[in-house]
RNA sequence: GGCCCGUUCGUCUAGUGGUCCAGGAUGCCUGGUUCUCAGCCAGGAGAUCAGGGGUUCGAAUCCCCUACGGGCUACCA
């Protein structure tokens, strides 16, 4: 037999991202609170969210939490943190009330700022919320002759495989059951007889599924089996759930993962014993980790938000953000990885890329997760960024090691905006803030062995009374004078009088002043660090010097 | 093993039969600007478009085969 293929596939079959005409473009994001998101799956929910956006549609966020074996507590206020965080918000889903019915136990609390009061029309958004629904679908297959209840055991069925495995034959499951009268299979069930239901595929002939990016692709019915539509526990597993769901909550668009793929016959032959028409399914590549794999921990699998602790190792994995990394700049990164503008522009606004999303640009082989390219995107972010917003950012990471209070007053705020309007060209995470500017802090800085003896230590008749001469010059300037300017003309002609120019000159000072030879402006520095430091740390240095 | 998907500079990608001895970005190298670093500017190296067969006057682009990579092969998602 050959499955119809979905009214919204062009005539052409090819290929096409093309939203279907006539349709409110509905995409979703449907995670299991089973893990904690990382930017693989962020980055299909970007690609959903974003197709929404771009049809001006709406964009869902639903919760698959049909295992229920599986769950992991906190693993849900991570995943709607980190969508939020990224500024990938929800037209519908999860809202105070359904959580409020969770156990919060087995799923953790979720902060109630984070849900809207009501989570939308075609609620409710947790799977397991919808149990009722899912059996009256299964109940309608049953009654159809479309599914029937199997009775084999977990065990049965490990042994089926294990033999058609040491035949070096693939298995495909055919199950005696298939074939049992309804009213016998149905007698066996509700006699309490442990079972499952399954769908009955078709044994024979092609399946034909289509994807956006892919066309259509044919699978011979002989490689399919017949799979269970509701578990022994009354859950229903993925395959009916989300078929469910996204006919239900009229998804249009159904963004997924490229390892869903080879169950696309699955879903494509329940749309069609249902009669319902599937949505236009996007099977977008994976990102991988630098080694080509899947995106393990060590290779950047790394959360938005949140740290996660392996329960086995202990390892921790910290964030992007605890990283140092702007959600613009991981949101841009993010788009341009497996998707495409089609021109030459990198550094792209969000409303730009709303603006220019669309499928034809996502491709299709998997891509490799670039740091290196994130952190350069990164630091144009943060060079772009308005300086008074960059020192709110960095101060939590000063605070973190220690150069300024955690809650500094507004002269700590005010000086550290002014460290950062020159440090920030330099900047390319966040988290870089206190090594870069911890000689701005304190009434020393640690000055660099090496460079004190390059520069200090080299010339202990000369630097000294060079560095107290300027010390003693600066410490005439006028309040009002201490700026860049002046400072750097009264240098240089103390300098002049030791007969030291350029190199000669700014070296000893930079290293007096900040401890180390590299850094921004010198009389910029010196301006900002303000006259009682330099002075201080001037005198100091000369001391120094002489050994 | 079986089935499916994929394969353009190290990496992200542009490219949909001629304008491609393949363009941009990142990373790397060199030079310039300069008090150092960063930034910025300029330049360079880097892809026989996985390999092989076709089709065509002409192929990175279409077809076939092979190799390699990935996914799936659960009462997980």
């Amino acid at each position: 037999m050959t499955m119809p293929l979905p009214n919204n596939t062009p005539a052409t079959e090819t290929p096409s991202s093309r939203p279907n005409p006539g349709k409110r473009v509905r995409t979703r994001f449907a995670p299991s609170p089973t893990g904690f998101l990382h930017v693989g799956a962020l980055r299909t929910a970007l690609f959903s969210w974003l197709l929404a956006r771009r049809y001006d549609g709406d964009f869902l966020l639903r919760i698959e939490d049909t295992d229920q074996n599986r769950l992991v507590p906190g693993a849900l206020e991570q995943i709607i943190e980190s969508l939020r965080v990224m500024g990938i918000g929800y037209d519908e889903g999860p809202d105070a009330r359904a959580l409020a019915a969770l156990d919060a136990e087995r799923y953790g609390t979720v902060r109630a700022d984070l849900l809207p009061a009501d989570g939308g029309a075609h609620g409710p958004y947790f799977q397991s919320h919808r149990l009722d629904r899912y059996r009256e679908v299964v109940n309608g297959l049953l009654a159809d002759g479309k599914a029937y209840f199997a009775f084999e055991t977990p065990e049965q069925l490990a042994a089926m495989r294990a033999e058609a495995d040491a035949r070096k034959q693939a298995f495909v499951y055919r199950s005696g059951y298939r074939d049992l009268p309804a009213d016998e299979g149905r007698a066996r069930a509700e006699r309490g007889e442990p079972h499952v239901v399954r769908f009955k595929m078709p044994q024979e002939g092609v399946i034909r599924t289509h994807d956006a990016l892919r066309g259509v692709t044919e699978w011979d019915a002989k490689t399919q089996d017949d799979f269970v539509i509701l578990k022994s526990d009354g859950f229903p597993p993925y395959h009916l759930a989300a078929i469910v769901d996204d006919h239900d909550m009229d998804i249009s668009h159904a963004v997924r993962s490229t390892e869903w793929l080879s169950s696309s016959p699955k879903h494509f032959c329940l749309y069609a014993a249902l009669g319902w028409e599937p949505p236009l399914y996007v099977h977008v590549a994976n990102v991988n980790g630098p080694d080509g794999k899947k995106l393990a921990k060590r290779t950047g699998a790394k959360p938005v938000i949140g740290r996660i602790t392996d329960p086995k190792t202990g390892d921790v994995t910290t964030s992007f953000l605890d990283d140092g990394y702007l959600e613009d700049a991981l949101f841009n990164y993010l788009a341009l990885t497996g998707w495409s503008p089609g021109d030459e522009s990198e550094i792209l606004p969000r409303d730009e890329i709303v603006r220019l999303f669309n499928v034809d640009g996502l491709s299709v082989s998997p891509a490799v997760f670039d740091l290196d390219k994130l952190t350069w995107m990164n630091g144009v972010y943060i060079r772009q960024m308005d300086p008074g917003e960059l020192a709110g950012r960095v101060l939590p990471f000063l605070a973190a090691a220690g150069l300024v209070p955690a809650d500094p007053d507004e002269a700590t705020r005010d000086y550290v905006g002014r460290v950062l309007l020159l440090e920030q060209e330099r900047l390319k995470r966040l988290d870089e803030a206190p090594e870069l500017t911890a000689f701005f802090f304190g009434d020393l800085p640690e000055y660099d062995s090496r460079s004190v003896e390059r520069r200090l230590k080299r010339e202990p008749e000369a630097v000294p009374p060079f560095l107290e001469e300027l010390a003693a010059v600066l410490a005439d300037l006028p309040d009002a004078a201490w700026l860049d300017e002046p400072i750097e003309t009264r240098t240089r002609a103390v300098g002049e009088r030791h007969g030291r120019e350029r190199g000669e000159l700014t070296h000893p000072v930079r290293v007096a002043v900040t401890g180390r030879e590299v850094g921004p402006g010198l009389f910029e520095t010196m301006a900002v660090l303000g006259r009682e430091r330099v002075l201080r740390r001037l005198r100091h240095a000369a001391g120094l010097a002489r050994g």
